[in-house]
DNA sequence: GGTACTTTTCTTACATGTATAGAAACTCGC
DNA sequence: GCGAGTTTCTATACATGTAAGAAAAGTACC
């Protein structure tokens, strides 16, 4: 007996597309050309429908990609095998919550969002909550370390991906790249002394680093 | 003698607008009316001419903004006493970075830039760069340091910042907010344990402490 | 003065996100 | 079947950043 499709109870027009077709939509877009492709006029007409329909669906364009990425997260996120040591624990999450997000650097408008991502990301935040608390921190400032590693983590994954963005944009040197040139060595010794290796030094993925000290300092009671 | 208007020697039709125009124009608008209300159009009938001509001085809204910044950072940045300890002296460039960022948070969107900010910004950077080789870094490292320290603190101004602004958007929940509703205590228990208080914890102002876990993490041999 | 060249400005046009108003397609109580 | 109410969809319109190209306003050389 094949209920043909479902009995609606609710009242209203029926919807003829849904939030999950948008969302489902929108990523093919933008996994086949690219998140700049992806523009609500271009994926109404994809599902067949007006750009002001999605609306109905999705709040804007802002919170379309905060579900794009949700998606992606749920999809690309696996748990890792944690290690026994409570603070590698924690660093293990935080370096996998890190490498998911670099690897699509779309996300980039997005992850000013807000602290955590999807609720397939909320085992990792438990797992780096419940780290600091193994290693000795009171819950809450175990919370407040968790935003102190997020704060570090999506300042990294944004400031790289911009930069590196606004260098293939236009080949030529951007205001901010100037600012070494004429540097004065006798105020400022010391960027003088690497201003020739800045570039260099600043592309090398420093983040694990960065991340292990965070969660060191964090844990070394003053 | 007055010199008129100075003699040219350039060929060309003679600039009626300059980039400092610009950019003074644009800080006026900014201050009075916030920069929602700085339009390219808007820009351009307050200088008294056309859209198209800022963009012979400025490569696009982005730069401008940039510049902006620059120019703020150039008249607000004041540079701080500094400790003898070096280590403090770290922290304490730091966090004037970070205060004067925080206190203008239509930054946001630039803050994405890149890692050095205006020339003004450059000593700071030097302070937090000889800060950490005084106490023992290579500069190589030093430099990582700096950049880490920079991830962290553009991180927490961004997440903060647009955070914050989501909530004034409209009242309502946004589809982040609701993650911790139906949440599992057995899955995720310290998520559950600090549920109810996870607003008002991730509220707190903990720039500060972080920074110090991130620069004590920094300069304790691994 | 006239021609060539350069730099700046103006005009026009387009793609985009989205606000607003109303039409369309349903359920429900009668 | 019919009006009321509700939800979804459509049409139209607007503000915005900015691309493309023409026009303007100079200098340099003849």
């Amino acid at each position: 007996m094949p209920q043909p499709p479902a009995p609606r109870k609710t009242p209203g027009r029926p919807p003829r597309i849904s939030r999950e077709e948008v969302v489902g939509t929108a990523r093919r877009i933008v996994d086949s050309e690219g998140v700049a492709r992806l523009t609500m006029r271009r994926l109404a007409a994809e599902i067949g429908s007006t750009p002001m329909a999605l609306y109905h669906h999705v709040r804007n364009k802002e919170e379309l990609l905060v579900l794009l990425l949700d998606d992606y997260a749920a999809r690309t996120l696996h748990r890792p095998g944690l290690p026994a040591e409570p603070r590698e624990r924690v660093v293990v999450c935080a370096a996998a919550i890190h490498e998911a997000l670099a690897a699509c650097p779309w996300i980039v408008e997005v992850l000013t969002a807000d602290d955590l991502l999807s609720t397939s990301a909320l085992w990792f935040v438990e797992q780096i909550v419940d780290g600091l608390v193994a290693c000795g921190l009171p819950p809450e400032r175990a919370v407040h370390g968790y935003r102190a590693i997020w704060y570090y983590t999506a300042g990294e994954i944004v400031v790289r991906t911009t930069a590196g963005r606004r260098r293939a944009d236009d080949g030529r040197p951007t205001y901010r790249e100037q600012v070494f040139d004429g540097l004065d060595g006798d105020e400022l010794p010391r960027l003088a002394q690497v201003a020739g290796r800045w570039q260099e030094l600043t592309a090398e993925d420093t983040y694990l680093h960065g991340l292990r000290a965070l969660v060191d300092g964090l844990l070394t009671p003053r």
